[in-house]
DNA sequence: TCTGCACATGATAACGTTGTCAAAATAACA
DNA sequence: TGTTATTTTGACAACGTTATCATGTGCAGA
């Protein structure tokens, strides 16, 4: 295995002048620079990690820090967040942090600390709800650890956002509800401490709005994000007297609930009910009808927030490393709106 | 932050000492292993992960090796996995080797090498369908390091294997079927490199035999474990003259699939279509109607992969641990069939 | 009592980096 | 040209462990 003092002898200069290339820091003439890269491409160096962890006292780690261990979300995400990690020289550790809600401040300001204090992580990565608690949020610039923040976060100060413009998402998916021919719209509601719920609902109101529809407030049902919620939803949906024709929920697990609902009912979907949901996650196209919903890049969340992170923490060592990443602007990334078959045409009905 | 110096000057011993009462060494008379160990547990002492592994050349890192990258099985262990991993100052690394069967074998060697090469883990933790994979198996040994294996190996030489039987669960949940009065059953295969398909299989087989039914080789379809196959090998079921009225998906994606496509076929489930899964994914209780399946302990998997390959590298260090970990044998562990209601009882249509 | 041998303990070096600080080279200015 | 400021470079120590090897201790056998 090549060392430093190998790339040094190799190049001709000392051991700290190879550290310095290798750590992108000034004081180094181009020349010098240049030859530094050769020989240690030449020799087939990689850095040892334990060693610059131990003397630099960074432990390059990145910590991803989610509320429950079994969600597909969190697992996309976290999917990504590896991919660039180990192409940096960077470590991906994987903390949970549950029952925030349950905590006081300074029981959840002790268990931070705690688990920042086992890893040590140079930078943190936040998923929803995690990403949009504005306690967590407080407690972790007082901690004074860089953070990314996955998902809307509503009021929250964060240098580091990556989301898909949730409100504009919404409106659009409740647009071609409308576009259908659907009038009578219901709103399944999240979880009300999370962003999205209200971003959601906020675009679904939009389209109502711009459309000239009547909001009707009964037909805004409480939720969790959970199955079993979209399930109980759904069949107080179907009890009421004036049916709405149309459900949009919050996220694609409470819309496979409300399309359970309707089977057991005997209802024949979608031509009774038209749903939409939300993320495009892995039950989406595995119901029957299949989801319509909005795309989530959840992989490239992960991808982005680890990337943006790294650049933060000073950057990729130049070794082996893809450097000039593309321009990334913090903040909003594209979605897709996903058409599947839970939208039923009541405007032409007989045709098609 | 306690180092290990500290350590020493109050248990008024050398650093040498520390080290071995922690790495469970022999050679320290019991008095001073147990004031070693006060004096750390005084201080506070927690190991430098990183000088650790300068000096000791030794990682402390497993590596699950997964075949792709968002798979709820891989998730559901990983998670196990990572639990145990934290608390005994190892570190869980996550890497894909995709595409194995396209490969020839210096190819997957060198891709193999290159892997380790680069997190150096001290042990691997095999998940399927790479755990039942005999070249990955061959290369492996020949790389010389533990592995741990989680599923169904088939006849690949493993010290350390973690599984439930699959051929007791599938004839147990055939079983189920038999007594519910089904005497045309179906069976939907999975991959056919990977042992769980075959075991599987054996159980249906074992269970029709026991029961005295006819065994019907038109009645098993091929598929992948995938939901597109379940749908696809659905149509032609239900295409078929003398059609099963119950079928036995190999995983609970292609048993989704098997549902989807009695819906689209306008079929009243479960009357017209008993369906039976395996492994308790996630989609099971959220299809209509939900599977009854055999529940696979990912988690357990996960945790105890870890546990015994961790005690295998050397055990637990002391500190922080909780060491005297329950006897484990490596080898079967305990599954449980659950019932939900995706199978429709045939001896006794009216009552009920 | 002495020799030999196993066991118990400790002093010191070493792992491969980065941080500190001093020295050398260059640039800037009078 | 001399002087000072600035940039560039390198020697050496330090991070916190574990490994090597030497030394000390106790006990059996002669």
């Amino acid at each position: 295995m090549a060392r430093m003092i190998d790339v040094a002898k190799k190049a001709g200069v000392s051991l700290k002048t190879v550290s310095r290339v290798l750590n992108n820091e000034p004081h180094v003439k181009d020349v010098l620079r240049e030859r530094v890269k050769t020989a240690a491409e030449e020799v087939g160096y990689v850095p040892s990690a334990s060693a610059r962890r131990l003397r630099s006292n960074r432990s390059y780690n990145l910590q991803l820090l989610s509320h429950s261990d079994r969600s597909n979300y969190v697992n996309a995400i976290q999917f990504g967040a590896i991919d660039v990690c180990q192409t940096s020289g960077y470590q991906l550790v994987i903390a949970l942090l549950e029952g925030v809600s349950k905590r006081t401040w300074s029981e959840l300001h002790d268990e931070l600390s705690r688990i920042l204090n086992q890893a040590k992580p140079d930078g943190l990565i936040l998923v929803p709800p995690l990403s949009n608690d504005e306690r967590v949020a407080g407690i972790l610039s007082e901690l004074d650890i860089p953070v990314a923040r996955i998902g809307p976060t509503h009021g929250i100060e964060s240098p580091i956002t990556i989301a898909i413009d949730e409100q504009a998402a919404a409106q659009q998916l409740t647009d071609l509800l409308i576009a259908a021919g659907h009038e009578k719209i219901a709103f399944l509601r999240g979880k009300e401490d999370q962003a999205a719920t209200h971003l959601r609902f906020r675009g679904y109101r939009d389209a109502l709005d711009a459309a000239g529809l009547a909001f009707n407030p009964e037909w805004v049902l409480p939720g969790n994000f959970e199955f079993p919620s979209g399930l109980a939803a759904g069949e107080a949906l179907l009890a009421m007297e004036d049916r709405p024709t149309a459900v949009f929920a919050a996220n694609d697990d409470m819309a496979a609930g409300v399309i359970m609902a309707g089977h057991r009912a005997g209802l024949d979907l979608p031509a009774k009910l038209s749903v939409v949901g939300f993320d495009d996650s892995e039950i989406a196209d595995k119901t029957w009808p299949a989801i319509t919903t909005v795309h989530q890049p959840l992989v490239e969340y992960g991808r982005l927030a680890a990337r943006l992170l790294i650049e933060k923490l000073g950057g990729i060592p130049v070794i082996g490393a893809s450097v000039g990443a593309p321009e990334l602007s913090p903040g909003l990334i594209s979605y897709s709106l996903v058409e599947r078959d839970s939208i039923s045409d009541k405007t032409n009905k007989t045709a098609n």
